[in-house]
DNA sequence: CCACGGATGCGCT
DNA sequence: GCGCATCCGTGGA
């Protein structure tokens, strides 16, 4: 299978569309000379406008000022002393980004399953926390551009695979409840959470 | 220095 | 599958 990564132009659109394609490209990550990685099968999207839940919603910290910056590029945010892996989509100079939130596994699972400390294929990389342990995804790799060269990068497969995508409610937020811009797999088991599905 | 953020993992039923 | 304790980086005192 030829991979090809994702143009930069794919990063230059707003962050719903970006999260509705990424779904069943393939994320590879390339770190301790290991390749590890799985098909995208949730996302989240977070909007420069009227989104409260969205890490650049109120100010523009040192934590967050990744998300205000060029599409394609890596933001990383700890939550509860895991990490979360997001892409920065446009407009640049407005906060927003796509929360990756699980892939299902098929690259290097040996590694991963040492990562993570376990066997289980199905919880391996289902959530955002988890999913970057097994990646070994950190904040090192924070305002990176997302590239082969910089060890994390989304491809394309040559043949386009099937999908049917679903639209959610997000996980985990306190605010902006009523926003639909979770995006899943429809009947994949790597999927995060339960699928309450909202239409 | 302290409050805050919410996903994770485990123990239970 | 559900409830709950735990995890520590970050920002604002």
């Amino acid at each position: 299978m030829k991979l090809t990564p994702l143009k930069k132009s794919f990063y230059h659109r707003d962050a719903e569309s970006v999260a509705h394609d990424l779904l069943g490209k393939l994320l590879i990550s390339e770190i301790d000379n290991t390749r590890t990685g799985g098909l995208i099968v949730e996302t989240e999207a977070y909007l420069p406008v009227g989104d409260t839940a969205c890490h650049g919603a109120f100010k523009k910290t040192a934590k967050n000022s990744v998300m205000f910056d060029k599409p394609g590029l890596i933001y990383v945010y700890s939550i509860h002393a895991k990490w979360c892996f997001n892409i920065v989509t446009a407009p640049e100079g407005q906060a927003s980004a796509v929360l990756v939130r699980a892939i299902e596994p098929t690259i290097g699972l040996e590694t991963m399953q040492q990562r993570r400390g376990t066997q289980d294929l199905v919880n391996l990389c289902r959530g955002p926390a988890r999913l970057c342990q097994a990646l070994n995804i950190d904040k090192s790799l924070n305002g990176m551009l997302l590239s082969k060269s910089n060890r994390l990068c989304v491809y394309q497969k040559n043949e386009e695979s099937d999908l049917t995508v679903a639209k959610t409610v997000r996980i985990g937020v306190t605010s902006a409840h009523e926003l639909a811009l979770r995006y899943i797999v429809r009947d994949n088991r790597f999927v995060s959470e339960p699928k309450k599905l909202n239409q």
